[in-house]
DNA sequence: CTGTGACTTTCAGTCCGTC
DNA sequence: GGACGGACTGAAAGTCACA
């Protein structure tokens, strides 16, 4: 056993939470609190903190603007 | 001048751009039609088109199917 | 096989408040 | 500062007919 996560070592880990670890520890990076970065990407506090907490399905314009908020290019707040 | 491609060498390609582009370029080389990419993905053969055309402002949970569908990690649909 | 506008249903995204 | 619930509005999903 690999890891405990299931059975098979492929596991994919959904886009969500890659993006939701990604958005988290690069805020965290520049000590912003969640309103901080709503404030700096032009969405509201509660949204970004529903995209940290996987709960919502984020459109691809305010992926981006998440992503020059925090000072990285749209596809790595994606990579894992 | 730092490059050729235009005049500014700062001009950001929208993230939608560079997903159609991806998207066609992927699709193109395993020889499908939007119709079998569509099949592939469970995703609707003139949203697949939408999508190529820049027209939609495609979810997060979307890209996804369609990485999948293609065989690449979502991050590498936005890489430009 | 693909582009496109239009349409209905579902949910992203905002804003309130409470713990 | 952050998690979470409810209610609302606008936009994304999903589909179709026709070019």
């Amino acid at each position: 056993m690999v890891s405990s996560t299931g059975g098979h070592s492929k596991k994919r880990i959904s886009a969500r939470a890659v993006l939701a670890t990604n958005v988290v520890s690069l805020r965290r990076e520049k000590g912003w609190s969640q309103e901080a970065l709503a404030f700096e990407c032009g969405l509201h506090r509660t949204f970004v903190a529903h995209v940290e907490r996987q709960a919502r399905n984020i459109a691809l314009d305010n992926l981006e603007k998440l992503a020059f908020a925090l000072g990285v290019e749209p596809f790595e707040l994606l990579r894992p």
